[in-house]
DNA sequence: CACTATACATCCACTGTGGATATAGTTCAA
DNA sequence: TTGAACTATATCCACAGTGGATGTATAGTG
């Protein structure tokens, strides 16, 4: 399977993917990173959330891990997912596309303007 | 109207957006503009770009103007576009969030992948 | 003569998303 | 103590955006 053929990547999966680009988590969890880690301005839910996770493990991009944290951290309703190599791969290969893009706009004389932050 | 309401853009509105930065382009010259700069990756079809037009021109994006080449370059079918002040404000607020993905994606480790061109 | 290119437009089917709803246990403040 | 919010998963419906085919028409090329 290419890399290339996945891409552009929906921006839930490409949330996802950097979710568990550094640890396992199961899916309530990755919805939390996704909102911390973007100040609150993404937010990926219910819906989205499980139909993508969903798709991600047909396309092999995650797999279900059995690996659990210590039973006093766990939740049994949990299922953890971790990332692929393959997932990895892609990931990558949909940051040089945006990358790309963000070169391409400046080319054409566009600049980021500043946020609020 | 905010311009952060409409972001994030889909994939054809930044595009022609792009397009639209540095010239006043027709409809179809938009296509081929988009096509070049991108070296064929990326291609917006007919369904995408007139409707994707239309769209823009009800959110005010894009103005169609009467400005029009001399005769002898011009068709008669033609209708240009040009990118409003407001356009180009989304454009620079979507670049400034595709900027920040780039850099939560660093932030967790990856790398873009070199491409072939 | 047929095919490709130019140029606009609409239609259908598919994918992806948001938000509501369902289920169910826990935690915490009024 | 009770009811609201949080944790956790999952499904459903409606809507937005896209790709590709089709339609219409003219011009140019092999």
């Amino acid at each position: 399977m290419n890399a290339n053929a996945l891409l552009p990547l929906p921006e839930a999966t490409f949330h996802i993917l950097l979710a568990l680009a550094d640890a396992d988590r199961h899916g309530y969890a990755i919805t939390q990173d996704i909102a911390a880690r973007t100040g609150g301005k993404v937010k990926v839910g219910p819906g989205t959330l499980y139909r993508t996770i969903q798709r991600m493990l047909e396309q092999g991009l995650i797999q279900e891990t059995r690996d659990r944290p210590p039973p006093e951290q766990d939740d049994d309703r949990r299922r953890y997912y971790r990332i692929t190599p393959f997932g990895r791969s892609v990931v990558q290969a949909d940051l040089a596309r945006l990358t790309e893009l963000v070169e391409l706009a400046r080319a054409r004389g566009l600049e980021p303007v500043a946020e609020k932050v």
